[in-house]
DNA sequence: GCAGGGATACTAGCGGCGCTAGAATTTTGT
DNA sequence: ACAAAATTCTAGCGCCGCTAGTATCCCTGC
């Protein structure tokens, strides 16, 4: 059956080459350039291949998401995990959102912004999308009330800067501050008893990251 | 020359016409069954007619939005400028946009969410933008430190909640507890020293709102 | 080794999209 | 009444997502 495994690889590197495809061009020319027709060119197969791996363009685009899903998740969960060393978990985990947002643009508006068949907020939704949510919620601290409808609203915060900043409805100047002003109206101590310079820090923090992952692959 | 005014005033029906046509059938079927084809058939004229008023479809979806910034203009103004006689005009101003947004579902998303041709935060901004910014500036009240990051902060936290919600992203239910959150989070007095009763209150005033004004027109 | 048969990929085409050139019609001014 | 000017329409271009039907390839069993 060593034959039939082998097809079956190549199937599964053709699915990887089309989702390489379609993510790379949407970052080259945005979603509307990812067209069938291209996607095919692109491959070296004709459209109808692509159909025999996804049922349609928002297939493909829902595919996309998914792997995004996966890297936000990992990501999050690393910064809320780290309960224990560093004291701000909250700005880390923020900072890591938009760091993902801004790295890969056009997979958080697959995720998050273009219409999805992917289901949100109920049972069928994603393992890896739970697990982004838990990781804002307990980026949040513990005795907090109503922690799920706060981490909504912080969520909420986070995509609304992302959105308007990427469509250029705010500044793209000031990301930084608004990453500061964000953190302080969330966190569970308001009165900013904490140390001044935390904010700087942070905002070198952003930038580095943004600048550094902004490769296509 | 009255014979020429007659002409222009029809031209100027026919635009209000073809508008009204655009976001009835947004409204009923959401804008990617706004074709011009659908459009023409419509306002009974043949497709090229539209070109003669609007450079092409995007043109057609930027003037409902400019109307869309006039009345979500009114409507913050409105709420904003009440800073004696209600105490809590945050509150206020906050339930005025989520309730814009959700009277006005389509008319929202070409405002807000799809891609646009009008300028944000720069000169060319319409004034009628700018009063509506104006008036969350106002409703965090005085005192503020970074008023302009602060406010920047509240719209995309008020625009998420509307989008994430509008794409089902998040759960409709719980928009009165996230507007509690929100606003809690955004005013300067935080530990709610307030009245308590004052969240029940707004839940109503939302709720009334949203589903009175979802005419067509 | 080689024919049959099933999997695989292709060509071609459907209806619909935004948009426009050029023809046909209506309206205007003389 | 008639030519000119403004207006509206017909027809069509290149593109889209998607699919039916055909051709090609490769594995299987003799």
């Amino acid at each position: 059956m060593s034959i039939a495994e082998r097809k079956e690889r190549q199937r599964a590197e053709r699915y990887e080459l089309i989702l390489a495809a379609a993510r790379g061009l949407a970052e080259a020319e945005g979603w509307d350039a990812v067209t069938t027709r291209r996607l095919a060119e692109l491959i070296n197969y004709s459209q109808p291949v692509l159909y025999s791996h996804f049922k349609g363009k928002a297939d493909i685009m829902a595919a996309v998401a998914t792997r995004g899903f996966e890297e936000l998740a990992r990501r999050l969960r690393m910064e809320a995990a780290n309960v224990t060393g560093a004291p701000d978990v909250l700005r880390n985990v923020c900072a890591a959102y938009l760091d993902f947002a801004r790295s890969r643009p056009v997979v958080y508006e697959a995720m998050f912004v273009l219409p999805t068949k992917i289901k949100f907020a109920s049972e069928e939704t994603p393992p890896t999308l739970r697990v982004a949510f838990e990781a804002l919620v307990a980026a949040l601290g513990p005795d907090r009330e109503e922690p799920v409808f706060l981490a909504e609203v912080l969520w909420s915060a986070l995509h609304g800067t992302v959105v308007l900043a990427q469509s250029e409805r705010i500044p793209a100047t000031g990301a930084e501050v608004r990453l500061d002003v964000l953190v302080r109206m969330f966190s569970s101590d308001r009165g900013d008893g904490g140390d001044g310079p935390r904010a700087g820090q942070s905002q070198i923090r952003v930038q580095v990251g943004a600048a550094a992952d902004n490769s296509m692959e």
